[in-house]
DNA sequence: GTCTAGTTGATAATGGTTATCATTACCGGC
DNA sequence: GCCGGTAATGATAACCATTATCAACTAGAC
């Protein structure tokens, strides 16, 4: 092997965060909330309960898919992953990173792709609109609407 | 009658906007989709189409639940329309504004309640992002989640 | 090893939305 | 004013992501 590493997308550090935090909870540990751990961990922006379940399987794991149902909720009540909904009426999860550290989606009206985004001025924005309204802010979406380079140039 | 005028939330000027365009597009004119339009332009901030069909059937107005969905359907595709997703499996639609001018929303994760607010730095930082991603921007979607005033009461 | 209760996974149920289709009624032409 | 065609309606079935159910399994404490 050479020594080169491969920048994950999503930090290793989740992986150890979201396994600490679910140990810290209480319960017992099962393959199959690991296996979608697993897959959490590697991959680089949202995914459906769907998807996550066909690539386990993809890979030879049995995991009914249900369990992955319940484990996003599970590591959402805990705040350990994000959903995303893009409007097409499936929900889709990305791991949260212990540090708040998170990116946006301009979702394609055409072809329905999703392409993540991060932007400073945008997040001071949310931000600053905390502090001028009657209500406790602690978390937020955004969504851009519009269309990909691909659907442009079709 | 008295000459005071009561401020309807959404200006009537939508009512007229969004039945011009309507007459545009061509086809028929039916009571059913007047009277999906008239609930629109009554109300204040979004709403689903279970909750326009309980308005309009509570005020003796027999339409059925699936003409208030393509009615929105019809509107959404002509941007007459926008829709809201609070994450709760419902979606929820409110009257779109010739001018552009709109709200975001403000989600109680507790008790999922719906308030509006407006923002400009928001708005700004959202354009600006428009210039920076290779994506043709042409809508966006914000939502804050956290708590509303009577739950942080609560 | 045994026991117990958390977890699993196949499957049924749920619920918002969409498709179906026979019926209705708008509207241009006469 | 009456047709005729056809867009639109509305009751209902189908759809599909998600959730609930429950018997079987198993992690892990003792
Ligand atoms: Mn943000
Ligand atoms: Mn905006
Ligand atoms: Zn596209
Ligand atoms: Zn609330």
């Amino acid at each position: 092997m050479a020594a080169h590493t491969h920048d994950h997308p999503t930090p290793g550090a989740w992986s150890a965060h979201a396994t600490e935090a679910l140990a810290r909870r209480g319960g017992r540990r099962s393959t199959a909330r690991d296996a979608v751990l697993g897959a959490l961990a590697a991959q680089d922006c949202c995914a459906s309960a769907q998807e996550i379940h066909d690539r386990l399987r993809g890979q030879g794991n049995r995991v009914g898919i249900a369990s992955v149902y319940r484990t996003l909720e599970l590591l959402h009540e805990h705040g350990l992953v994000t959903r995303v909904d893009t409007g097409d009426g499936v929900a889709r999860f990305e791991p949260a990173l212990p540090g708040g550290e998170h990116h946006h989606h301009a979702v394609c009206t055409r072809c329905g792709s999703v392409e993540a985004f991060a932007d400073d001025a945008l997040e001071a924005a949310i931000h600053a609109i905390g502090d001028r309204v009657d209500f406790e802010v602690t978390g937020h979406d955004v969504a851009l609407r519009g269309r990909c380079r691909a659907c442009r140039a079709a």
